[in-house]
DNA sequence: CTAACCGTACTATTCGTGATAATACAGTTA
DNA sequence: TAACTGTATTATCACGAATAGTACGGTTAG
C-alpha cells in the first residue's frame, strides 16, 4: 500500500480508501485484472475494521472501478471509459477554478503562470 | 439575501451560510463595516434555527471575515489581506488541478483550452 | 476432503456532529 | 421602557461513521 489513513482528515475512512484506490487505478499503478488486497488483510494493514474496507470495496465496485468474485477476490476493471470521464471532470474543475481566480481579481498573467507551473511539475 | 440553502447539499447548513457570506464579502458585494443581517432575522428568512446562524457567524468572526459587537450587530471586516490569501490559495488549486489533469493523460492543448474557457466566462 | 482462504451479509452498539428547541443575560437604541 | 442586538447554556433528536462479532457460501491449495 502506497498511502495511509489520515485520521485528522475530515473525510470518512472508507472514502479515503476509495479515492486512494481510484487514483492508483486511474494512474495505471494497478493494471486491469490485478487482484486487490483482501478485505481482511487490508483491514489488518490499515488497522481499521474489516467492515470499513468492505464498504469501500462495495463502492469501488458499484462505481465500476473493480469487480468482485466471492471466494476469489476483488479485481481491477478495464477503466478506459472511467478515465475519460475523470479527464472531463478535471477539465471542468480547471475552468471553474480559473473563473474563481478571475472573480477574486487575479490577473490573467498570474493565472497563466500558475497553469504553466502545473504543467511542468 | 442572494442565495438560499440547498437541502440536497451534503455540506451542513451552517457551512453553506459561511461560504455564501464569505463569497459576498470577497467579491465586494458586502463592503467593509456594512452590517450583516441579524441572527434572528436571517434564521427566519432561511427557515433554520437561530443557533445554526449563530454558529455560522461565530466561524465568520474567528476566520476574520466579520467582527461582532454585542447589542449592535455583526459587521464586515476590512478583508484586503484575506482576499490576498484567498487569491494565493486559488492559484495553488489551479496548479494542482492542472497537474492532476496531466497525470490523467490530458494533453496540454486541451488544458489550455479549458483555461481559456475559464478566463472568458 | 478439508482447512484456510475469499467476498458478502447481518445485527448491535458506540460515538460524534449537525440541527432543533427553549431559555436566559447583558449591551444598544429608538 | 420596549424592542432589538449578540452570546451562552442545556437538553434532545437524527443520522452516519466506525467498531464488534458472527455467519454463510464459494474457491483453492495441501
Amino acid at each position: 500500500m502506497l498511502w495511509t489513513i489520515d485520521f485528522r482528515d475530515k473525510r470518512p475512512i472508507y472514502e479515503q480508501i476509495v479515492s486512494g484506490i481510484e487514483d492508483e487505478i486511474l494512474r495505471g499503478v494497478m493494471p486491469p485484472d490485478e487482484p486487490l488486497q483482501s478485505v481482511r488483510s487490508l483491514a489488518m494493514e490499515l488497522s481499521v475494521n474489516p467492515n470499513t474496507i468492505q464498504k469501500a470495496y462495495r463502492q469501488l465496485e458499484t462505481d465500476g472501478y473493480t469487480y468482485s468474485i466471492p471466494g476469489r477476490g476483488s479485481f481491477v476493471s478495464n477503466v478506459a471509459e472511467l478515465k475519460h470521464i475523470r479527464q472531463k471532470e478535471t477539465l471542468q474543475k480547471i475552468r471553474v477554478t480559473v473563473h474563481e481566480a478571475k472573480v477574486l481579481g487575479v490577473s490573467d498573467t498570474e493565472i497563466n503562470e500558475a497553469v504553466k507551473g502545473g504543467l511542468n511539475t
